[in-house]
DNA sequence: AGCGTGATCTTT
DNA sequence: AAGATCACGCTG
């Protein structure tokens, strides 16, 4: 299957959300080494409306990759340790991104394993601060996109709905209601404790 | 269940 | 300028 195009992230957010479940994401290193994963589980953090959203107030330094075109890479520092990986969702000047929380680890294991400090597959990138870990990103990605070969989406089948899980978003302190994390039932690699 | 760790944003 | 918050992960 070959890499997903511009087209394909030209999606609602929250149907994105679902759309990316199985998709393998793809970072390749200088020297040519491959890092990839199958994306298990994902949350929409969408514009005016969702104040879990970093940019539901407007622009700033921070969240400006948020406005940029669907497909970009939006990756931020939290809590003193961890870079978050995000998917930009929407029309350029629209604010959207999807959250990836947890992936399976497909290639590249080894480097995973040095990077994390543990071999358990299970633990490599199930949460979205470990999978940064796992595949080097940082904040030096920020702003780049999935349309060349250091960054892209490699494509799959999408997930029947019946394979689905839908919950309320994981951390967030303001609207907690939406039903806005999406994930792969039974997978044992989406974040702790939260397979069903 | 508690805490490290530092950028970002709000409030003074 | 100071204080609060934070789309988390690890130890205990």
């Amino acid at each position: 299957m070959g890499m997903l195009e511009p087209q394909f992230f030209e999606l609602p957010t929250l149907e994105l959300t679902e759309k990316l479940l199985g998709k393998i994401f793809v970072h390749v290193l200088p020297g040519n080494v491959q890092l990839k994963g199958r994306i298990v589980e994902t949350e929409a953090y969408s514009g005016t409306g969702d104040e879990a959203c970093h940019a539901w107030r407007g622009k700033t330094a921070r969240n400006r990759i948020m406005f940029q075109k669907p497909g970009t890479l939006y990756v931020y520092f939290t809590y003193g340790n961890h870079f978050m990986l995000n998917i930009v969702s929407e029309p350029e000047n629209i604010a959207g991104a999807v959250l990836i929380r947890a992936m399976e680890p497909v290639e590249g294991l080894q480097f995973m394993q040095e990077q994390r400090g543990t071999t358990l597959t299970t633990n490599l990138m199930s949460g979205p601060g470990k999978l940064t870990r796992a595949l080097a990103i940082d904040t030096k990605s920020n702003g780049k996109n999935l349309f060349n070969d250091e960054f892209f989406l490699e494509n799959a089948p999408s997930l029947e709905e019946n394979e689905i899980g839908t919950t309320t978003r994981v951390g967030i302190s303001k609207s907690r209601e939406l039903l806005w994390r999406k994930f792969i039932l039974n997978n044992p690699h989406v974040s702790k404790g939260r397979v069903t």
